[in-house]
DNA sequence: ATAAAAAACGAACGTTCATTCGATTTTTCT
DNA sequence: AGAAAAATCGAATGAACGTTCGTTTTTTAT
């Protein structure tokens, strides 16, 4: 599978995103409209992550958010009612989007090895193209409330699960050797998590997705041959 | 080799890191005794690095520090005149003492097999000891200086490429088949790194250092394995 | 014991922050 | 076209920030 044929299966459309979020939030916005909301939303969300991974969450102001999304400052105010409420509606958001494209690639697949290759590839390519937010997910979570680190820890542990049950399944139809699976499923978080946090070091060296993928995917097959 | 071996052998002691410091540093610092001077660089070094790690370095102000080192705001500022170079303190301070470490454990060796496995343990052992400074480097780096961001990105290159030239040298002795270098020690450096950014995960599982360690060379040399 | 030097103190300063709200502009509806 | 509703604006507010500095306390040297 490579990256544009993801991509389009997917087709996760900022637009659809966000007019559900806004429907389900039409209480605590204050815009009515759902275009003019939504057209917002987005260049509000976007404006945040760009800003956040570039500077830092806490270190970000609302006058530099309020240039970059080119919305005035009380505007912004219309759409969320504190700069916490800001990140818990992106976060929820984003992770809502991130756990159902995830789920839905590898519903029906049965096969372990089919199945660990096909996990990888959603990743990768769903942090490739969701990458500002894993990465702000990942950089900004323990500076965040209470409420949002439980949800992303709950994210982390969820995923790691994904490959545990993967492997584990596999040593059971003796597809895969004994391994421990806590330790294979924690390093292939890592080396996905790392192609999100070094884009720039990947970048440098023309690496491309499936590349990585590739590599990956070699490394974890090698690993489990019994 | 263990972690206790390791902990005792290279014998970090921030006494005297921070002495050495010191006097390097005595034209800056306000304060002229070394004996307090160290004393209290101490103390405001571990203060910022704990309060950093919970809830990030911007969002960190001058009387949290005050009170976490149990220092007034003005006596803060006789050891360094503002909040970046508090930082830029910091991190010379340990940038300096882990390189040196590293380049100590490896000289000398010339076995592929047995320098690659040295240089996990040295990586993984260090930064177990300083591991309040590992992970404050890799979250906060983004949001400080130009200049430390630098020196940061120049430290994780040159580490990385420690790596690189062990299995390239392996790979012309024969003894490690023909793989992509890069992509492997850049995998190596994510383990690495997942080991200190992830401790509440390993933690909580029981994982020993001892056990990663092993994890990973075993993981590694079977990838290389001709 | 006392004076000088060193260190620590914390209120005060000017700036920047998140947030509010009455005024203004834009859009919608008749 | 004009009135009502929706959306946007940005100056105002008070709290919190980094930093300074005259004063007080502690240590050192005589």
């Amino acid at each position: 599978m490579n990256f544009d044929v993801f991509k389009n299966r997917v087709s996760i459309s900022k637009e659809n995103m966000y007019r559900e979020f806004f429907q389900e939030n039409r209480n605590r916005i204050k815009i009515k409209k759902a275009p003019v909301a939504v057209k917002n939303l987005i260049k509000i969300s976007e404006a945040t992550l760009a800003l956040s991974n570039k500077k830092g969450f806490s270190a970000m102001s609302m006058r530099d958010l309020s240039t970059e999304a080119g919305l005035s400052v009380g505007a912004l105010y219309s759409y969320f009612s504190s700069k916490d409420e800001l990140i818990e509606m992106i976060q929820q958001q984003s992770m809502r989007v991130a756990t159902r494209v995830l789920v839905d690639q590898l519903t029906g697949i049965d096969d372990p090895h089919f199945k660990l290759k096909q996990a990888i590839y959603a990743h990768l390519y769903l942090s490739e193209i969701m990458h500002t937010w894993f990465y702000f997910s990942y950089m900004e979570t323990k500076n965040l409330t209470k409420k949002v680190q439980k949800r992303a820890i709950e994210l982390e542990l969820f995923t790691e699960k994904i490959f545990t049950d993967i492997i584990e399944q596999g040593k059971q139809d003796r597809i895969f050797r004994d391994v421990n699976e806590e330790l294979v499923a924690a390093m292939i978080k890592a080396i996905l998590q790392d192609w999100y946090l070094k884009r720039w070091k990947y970048e440098m060296r023309n690496v491309s997705v499936e590349q990585y993928a590739r590599f990956l995917i070699d490394l974890v097959e090698l690993y489990l041959k019994p």
